[in-house]
DNA sequence: TAGATTGTTAATCGATTAACAATC
DNA sequence: TAGATTGTTAATCGATTAACAATC
């Protein structure tokens, strides 16, 4: 039976594998959950939890084998086979995803880009070609693109979001401030830079609050 | 005495604010807690609960007023007054959002960016100046920056976010895909699109064990 | 063996939802 | 008044943390 895992701890597990990366390689190497929690400000409980849901587990006394670790998690996370994906919107933010090498450790490859207007449409400084969006359905289709990553301004996300679930993509990452509806079985995730922007200024408007 | 509101309802304010804001403006607008969730995919007893802690309150059978809201909305979130933003890393990530004129909304202001390479440095197409990074500290001293932006890569992001905290900056918001250690009084908030990636990553991989 | 570390079950904490009273 | 809607207190749910047993 799979284990469970809360969707935090999901969250969290890039954090660790990004880590345990950044070690130098040694085959051997060990790792307990106190040093791992330690360098990324998580508790050991916490540490171990969230590893207990993807890995055999480490060995008492001696730590987590981070090569198994690093494997355990990209298997658990489907690291490990390479989802396409295509981008709507080549503007400023669409060309930085775009052009964003990292992208490739995580099993996403952007295959194309798509854009209402003609002028963006061509071959883009990242060597992927951007097309006119009435493409898109049809190309979405043809190569089985399970991933759409939306780009484009908040009044267009909604109708671009609907081509995208009408092309047969299965998870919709949205960069779009607005809500969108998706069915259920497409999976939706926000990345909503409002939210992260209203802890910051609360926080701030507060300590003006403490102190005048 | 202030209401408290949890972390997740902070982040939800954004969206109310940014759905209230897209309404046909009329000054004695009227709107429901059902209608504003149905629209945002929320639970009507969750917006209350939600409302109840930046707002006076709805009235009975009428329900809650969308430019007090709107209003409130943004006095809660200190969105009224504006903070001033420095940006560290003009590449592509940098670049989009130094030239995002949303931001104005919620009260951020980058007021300049810096870089380590030289060559990036001078006006950017966004008309801000990008200044070399050891310009950095006595700036943000001088012009009283609050929030420091970091969109370099992670190998540096640790060294410039000391230089922040150094200049002053009480807030960091940041994009590079790593682990920043802030002392406590400064707020950190990770833009962590790995995370959000994991989610997606995880629901293909399901997907592709129950249909194989 | 003793001590360090893992792993799990139980307790706590925080957020959401349900139930219901209040009010226009 | 009756019905719609708000607001709050209590119950549920989920995630984190504490306590402790297991093991190398």
């Amino acid at each position: 039976m799979p284990k469970t895992i809360s969707v935090q701890a999901l969250q969290r597990l890039p954090t660790y594998l990004n880590y345990l990366k950044s070690l130098p390689l040694d085959k051997d190497a060990k790792i307990s959950a106190r040093a791992l929690g330690n360098a990324l400000g998580y508790g050991e409980i916490q540490v171990r939890k969230d590893l207990s849901a993807v890995s055999d587990g480490g060995k008492p006394k001696v730590g987590y084998c981070t090569a198994e670790l690093i494997r355990d998690i990209e298997i658990f996370l489907g690291y490990d086979d390479v989802n396409d994906a295509v981008l709507v919107g080549a503007g400023k933010l669409g060309k930085a995803l775009m052009s964003y090498e990292g992208f490739k450790t995580y099993g996403l490859n952007i295959v194309a880009a798509f854009d209402s207007d003609l002028a963006k449409c061509g071959t883009d400084e990242s060597g992927k070609q951007v097309f006119p969006i009435d493409k898109m359905e049809n190309l979405c289709k043809r190569l089985k693109v399970r991933i759409g990553i939306i780009t484009v301004p908040a009044s267009s996300a909604q109708q671009v979001c609907d081509i995208l679930v009408e092309g047969g993509v299965e998870a919709i990452w949205n960069f779009a401030p607005t809500h969108l509806s998706v069915p259920e079985e497409v999976v939706l995730k926000n990345e909503n830079m409002a939210a992260s922007l209203a802890i910051l200024s609360k926080h701030l408007s507060e300590k003006d609050w403490n102190c005048p």
